[in-house]
DNA sequence: ATGGCCAATATGATTGGA
């Protein structure tokens, strides 16, 4: 089972790309994020078309994320727990049944928190916070689980190609990546560092200054893998070249192979 | 030279992104 992520800043000017992608990858489920559209508005028949099933949690002009899947969904549920006030569209959570049993997977879009400090740093940290706790309870079901998406975190300084210059950012200061450690130390596997050590892996290239062409990038999206997904991990790759497409997103696809039959 | 972009919005200046 392939899983992907990939951040299409708007669903709407990426669907030449995603669908051009979908048949070169062929993942079997697929996180989507900053969709940027409501429900209504999501472009379901033409990935339906392609043989996924489709959950959308949107909202109007920001944020909003979706899942597909060749699987039918046994449980959908938008909004992760711990602020009834929250209303921005962030969080997706899905159950499939493969052959082994099921798969729990997550599509979220985590705060970028820019500017720090302020309201939305303390929001990005509170998130964060959330999304433990979120997490600690899932892990407790010993299932293959994926959390995966957009994090707005550079967990390390081999993340970058020029850490220096984040270390005010709210992506990258030590209080970011302090919440990003408790989060993967409950006893998470960050994908693709279970592959490579090597620097210069970057998910992330902003549209100024020529950023992609000097490689001057940054890691952000990952997919983490319950140790039940740890365990069943064969690949896992970044789709580097889809960023050199006409009207490409500043993200790229990542995605995962894991030794589970789809059906 | 230390800059250069992109998307959505009752749409053409502002906000947000990272």
């Amino acid at each position: 089972m392939r899983i992907a992520t990939w951040n299409v800043n708007s669903i709407r000017q990426r669907m030449d790309s995603l669908q051009a992608w979908l048949k070169e990858r062929e993942p079997d489920m697929v996180c989507l994020q900053e969709i940027k559209c409501t429900d209504d508005a999501f472009p379901r028949e033409p990935l339906e078309a392609l043989g996924y099933n489709v959950a959308v949690h949107g909202q109007k002009t920001f944020n909003g994320v979706a899942l597909l899947s060749k699987l039918p969904f046994d449980e959908v549920a938008p909004g992760l727990i711990g602020d009834d006030g929250d209303v921005q569209a962030r969080f997706l959570e899905a159950l499939v049944s493969a052959k082994q049993g099921v798969v729990r997977l997550v599509s979220l879009y985590l705060p970028n928190g820019n500017p720090a400090p302020g309201d939305k740093y303390t929001y990005k940290l509170n998130w964060m916070d959330r999304l433990i706790k979120f997490s600690r309870d899932r892990l407790t079901l010993e299932e293959p689980f994926v959390l995966a998406g957009d994090f707005n975190v550079i967990p390390e300084a081999r993340d970058a190609r020029r850490p220096e210059s984040w270390v005010t950012d709210a992506l990258f200061l030590p209080a970011t990546r302090e919440k990003f450690r408790a989060l993967t130390n409950l006893g998470f596997t960050d994908a693709l560092r279970a592959a490579s050590d090597d620097a210069g892996l970057y998910t992330f290239w902003d549209y100024q200054a020529g950023a992609f062409q000097k490689n001057d990038g940054i890691r952000i999206d990952h997919l983490l893998l319950s140790p039940q997904a740890a365990d069943r991990l064969t690949d896992v790759g970044i789709d580097r070249h889809v960023r050199g497409w006409d009207k490409p997103s500043d993200h790229v696809p990542v995605w995962v192979d894991l030794e589970i039959t789809p059906r």
